[in-house]
RNA sequence: GCCGCGAUAGCUCAGUCGGUAGAGCGCAUCCAUGGUAAGGAUGAGGCCCCGAGUUCAAGCCUCGGUCGUGGCUCCA
């Protein structure tokens, strides 16, 4: 790992040599870190218009660089001699880099130098250039990005490569993007026909088709379905309300500006698209007076959402405008936070395991000392404990990660990988010690006094929306039995057994599946185009339906249908074939 | 929101030097009635994203907007 972070360290370096070469005096450096998969330099290009196409160019001087098998020396500066190379030659960035470094008391300065090209830089390094194996790392993209990540400073071009310690390793990792693209749900929502946007709608408000839309239905349900068997109940909410409400939830003033507003034109009163359900669900809760007694309270509902955000964040369904949440708040007791988490610790393994996401990984996301949380840190550091030990207690595979909690407590977010090694976030699970008490909810206790409860908050899937981005491409469009929005296509070889097609979907109509992830009735079609077989055939695979049957005149003798799967063909008789789609995966 | 890139038929895309537009697939009609990944013929289909500007003339050049996209920042 040690080696390959030279290598990656180096090329930073090497790309950063090759640009000074390119563009001399036209390019001040930032910073140049290995990443995950190679490196990158980001680069404050000073009167060049810098394109992609460019990259070539500085991959071929790199090689130059490599070939030449320079030594790449490494030398200490005092500090002050560092700062005067920074002003001399011009590099405004280092300069800044170096001032802070003198600012935090350093006295010496680390450089490394590759010909005439000198860098600041801590290390590790090969000890020459040559030690690049040959095809072992190739430029990919630019981009745009702040310096020092902040958005109020400058602009800089991200030169971005990837680099691995062979050609070979290079390649699979090729070949493993050219499979993500293959997957891409965008081009993949498309081609099966899921979801589509309109410029007349906007920008990031997807609209699901027939295909689609029954493919959200049936996630939708099945999560409603596991949740209501843990003993949640539906609620229903509207999707706007009067601003009151987020400001005595927090959202306001953290969220405001991506609120969706909606204005009466009776009496100019404003109100808000809803952005998240949590604080109208407390008001169900604050509608009567409640017992110790009746709780936990358990409320659930599949809603959709409104959130402006900013444009440059949306794409495809994985960041959208409209966002439906299969969103579900549990009012409890501090001591029956344990049972109630670990319930939905179980459903979200027994969700992700049902449509073979198994790999499920969780993160305690703790709060950081910045500011902008809600709540006394005392109550913060009990939720987070009590999080750790639930983590512990249900068995989860887990990490921790500060700064990733929500404004008013903790969260065990899941993460499931996919077919293809990504991860992704998916299900959440939140403890609230906050929101409750600025809704002033309470129950009365044993002893008739009054207490507040805790809030916890989970979703599922999420969003629905992204989600389902995350399942086409777990799947790569190859939805299982239950869920594929077309189950089965049955295809007649000629106009003549009419009949024979007929009695199938009699058969297939009056089927039921008893599976309880697909409880209903079959969605099949007939191919009656007058097209041969094999286009017939050619179709059907394009647009992966899981079961195609096919018809013909030796079948209808043999009273039998010719059964194509993805990856098996059989035939089956007809008195067995509502038998044999139970069974279905 | 910021830095780039892009938008041409339903889809994927070509369009040279500025001179009013093309392919493949899909679609429609007809023929062919077929056995496991493209049968044949014919035909229809274009506000070249929108709005300004430059020009005798704009798909092509300039500016603004919309939408998409690669990054950055953000993400209840």
């Amino acid at each position: 790992m040690e080696k390959l972070a030279a290598l990656r360290h180096s090329l930073a370096h090497i790309l950063a040599s090759a640009l000074q070469t390119t563009y001399p005096d036209k390019v001040k450096f930032g910073t140049g870190p290995d990443t995950e998969t190679g490196f990158y330099y980001d680069v404050f290009f000073d009167g060049v218009d810098f394109m992609e196409k460019d990259l070539k160019t500085i991959e071929k001087q790199m090689w130059k660089i490599v070939n030449q098998n320079l030594e790449i020396k490494y030398f200490e500066k005092p500090v002050d001699q560092a700062l005067a190379w920074a002003k001399g030659s011009g590099q405004t960035f280092k300069h800044e880099l170096i001032s802070d470094l003198k600012a935090e008391g350093e006295k010496t300065v680390d450089f490394y130098q590759i010909g005439d090209f000198i860098d600041l830089c801590k290390g590790p390094h090969l000890a020459h250039t040559g030690e690049v194996p040959k095809g072992s790392f190739k430029l990919t993209r630019i981009g745009g990005a702040y310096w020092r990540a902040s958005e109020s400073r400058e602009q800089m071009t991200r030169v971005s490569g990837i680099a691995f310690e062979s050609e070979k390793e290079l390649k699979a990792y090729l070949d493993m993007m050219a499979e993500a693209e293959k997957r891409d749900h965008r081009k993949l929502g498309k081609e099966l026909d899921l979801f589509t946007f309109s410029p007349l709608v906007g920008a990031g408000l997807p609209l699901f088709t027939m295909r689609g839309g029954m493919l959200r239905k049936k996630f939708e349900d099945f999560s409603l379905s596991l949740r209501a068997k843990a003993g949640f109940e539906r609620v229903w909410t509207p999707h706007i309300t009067k601003i009151d409400l987020y400001k005595t939830s927090g959202h306001w003033d953290k969220f405001g500006d991506e609120l969706f507003m909606v204005e009466s034109k009776v009496n100019g009163e404003q109100f808000a698209m809803k952005p998240m359900n949590c604080p109208h669900h407390t008001q169900i809760y604050a509608s009567r007076p409640r017992s110790y007694r009746d709780l936990p309270i358990r409320m659930m509902e599949s809603t959709t959402d409104y959130r402006d955000e900013k444009t440059g964040e949306l794409g495809g369904l994985s960041r959208v405008r409209s966002l439906t949440q299969d969103d579900s708040h549990v009012f409890c007791r501090h001591e029956q936070i344990k049972t109630e988490v670990s319930a939905l610790a179980n459903i979200v393994k027994n969700f992700y395991s049902t449509i073979g996401m198994n790999d499920l990984r969780a993160r305690l996301s703790y709060r950081d000392d910045s500011d902008g949380y809600l709540g006394e840190q005392a109550i913060w550091d009990e939720a987070q404990k009590q999080i750790k030990e639930l983590a512990i207690e249900n068995k989860l595979e887990f990490f921790e990660a500060e700064g990733e909690a929500a404004f008013y407590g903790p969260k065990i977010d899941f993460m499931a990988r996919d077919a293809i090694g990504r991860e992704h976030q998916v299900a959440t699970i939140q403890l609230d010690f906050v929101m409750p008490g600025r809704f002033g909810l309470e129950f009365v206790n044993e002893e008739g006094k009054k207490e507040t409860p805790v809030m916890i908050h989970h979703a599922t899937m999420g969003s629905t929306e992204r989600f389902l981005s995350v399942f086409i491409e777990h799947t790569a469009g190859h939805f299982p039995f239950w869920c594929a929005p077309e189950q089965i296509r049955i295809l007649p070889i000629n106009d003549q057994i009419s009949d024979y097609v007929a009695k199938i979907e009699k058969v297939l109509e009056e089927t039921t599946l008893e599976n309880p992830l697909a409880h209903n009735d079959l969605r099949f079609t007939v191919d009656t185009r007058s097209e041969s077989l094999g286009r017939k055939i050619k179709d059907a695979i394009a647009m992966k339906i899981p079961v195609v049957l096919i018809l013909g005149d030796k079948d209808k003798e043999e009273g039998v249908v010719s059964i194509r799967l993805k990856d098996k063909e059989e035939k089956v008789k007809l008195s067995d074939l509502a038998n044999y789609l139970q069974n279905l995966k």
